[in-house]
DNA sequence: GAACCAACTTAATGTTTTCTTAAGATTCTC
DNA sequence: GAGAATCTTAAGAAAACATTAAGTTGGTTC
């Protein structure tokens, strides 16, 4: 399930207000009218917010003074929707701290973009899909149901190559030496001489460029060890 | 040291690239200038990028076909530079996964903050320098994946070379006797008639000049041994 | 409990890359 | 300018890796 998104919207326009709201609900999130600087604040305050759509010229506090605000207490991501559209004023709150800024009169699908385009970038990061799926390129691998496959199309691995697998993409493009993915995944001591690493290697790579011939996953480094790109 | 960040240019015509890379550089991020999709998108499967200001219209791919691969590949932030101001094409690439969207002709105040800006809450999540990370003038050593870069463009080592530079870089101000050296890396006494560290400080050395003939990385102290510089 | 099967390991062989050696060229110090 | 230290180059040696096939193991089925 996931967490529901908050959105603040901050304008005294009662219409315009009405119709960011109308925009943000439909986009699926939750929308809270404020119509003062000061009744943002309280709202600011009250709960934690994913996002603040705020006009500049507002009764009660600015936009200016908010923004400061939201930035030095909190780190929500704020969008500007203002009438203001000298380039000093956008320059200025863009490098005070604002995500984006938007000139009135708007385009409603622009400025839906606008918001969507900014969550999606912010959810990615603050709610880490704590998955049991992992991607790199076109490779996707699944935890829990042991599924990998490239490009939508499945790839049968045995135990042993999974776990390399897995251990790979965990930390793609870390460098893992014969010992490092021996010792990782046989939990036992990695004597210098064993050849299993590099057949269980050899036997993945195989499998995986039948099912994508154009792109090469596993590099060797020479005297170092295997690592994702 | 702050990692440093990188940022890919795409466009076409040649001053605005030119342009687009001032404005980066002068924010304090390292630019690397591509003219077209095609390029581009080498670039991409090359090394990592934090920021791609990506035109539309591009000769080989189009930005959208770029677009398109970056967001199902890697995820780095977008900005679209574009001409096209139909507001069909602006909602349809943030929709598709760009981060903004800037119309031509451009004020390059405002192109500077809203990079500025998009890296700002991009830095804020992305990992905060990792210690694994060595930085020494343009170059970056990375100890967990051994890249290495020079201004952004990838250096392949050989081990030795890696665990020498690694060394160096370690200790930037120290100097290393040949023995210094001999004994870190090979674990074994050094005797004094040996030539393999001066053939691999050679061969590094070489290397280095190549993807930066400017900048003499490794000096020699006359009778004491090596230093970085 | 014997036969079978799949996955894993070991072993052998061939290939590729890197390392080292050695010799001549160069550079620096006195 | 002589001598010593260092640099460069190239080629042979060595190490690391890849691949294939043959043996082992452990579990499943009949």
């Amino acid at each position: 399930m996931d967490k529901k998104i908050h959105v603040l919207v901050v304008e005294d326009d009662s219409d315009i207000n009405k119709l960011l709201c109308t925009v943000v609900t439909k986009s699926g999130y939750i929308a809270q009218a404020a119509y003062s600087g000061t009744e943002a604040n309280l709202y600011l305050d009250r709960q934690e917010w994913d996002l603040v759509l705020l006009d500049l010229m507002l009764p009660g506090l600015t936009g200016e003074q908010l923004l400061e605000k939201i930035n030095e207490v909190f780190r929500t991501p704020v969008i500007i929707i203002s009438a203001k559209d000298e380039q000093q004023t956008k320059i200025a709150t863009l490098r005070t701290g604002a995500d984006d800024f938007i000139t009135k009169p708007f385009d409603i699908e622009e400025v839906s973009a606008r918001i969507d385009s900014h969550m999606r970038r912010y959810m990615r990061f603050s709610n880490p899909t704590p998955s049991n799926r992992l991607t790199y390129k076109e490779l996707e691998l699944d935890k829990e149901t042991k599924f990998v496959t490239i490009n939508g199309s499945e790839v049968t691995l045995t135990a042993r190559e999974f776990a390399i697998l897995e251990l790979f993409m965990s930390y793609p493009k870390k460098v893992f030496s014969k010992a490092n993915v021996f010792e990782s995944i046989w939990n036992e001591e990695f004597m210098g001489d064993d050849n299993t690493v590099g057949v269980h290697i050899s036997n993945l790579r195989s499998k995986l460029a039948k099912a994508n011939p154009k792109q090469e996953y596993i590099e060797t480094l020479w005297g170092m060890g295997y690592r994702l790109r």
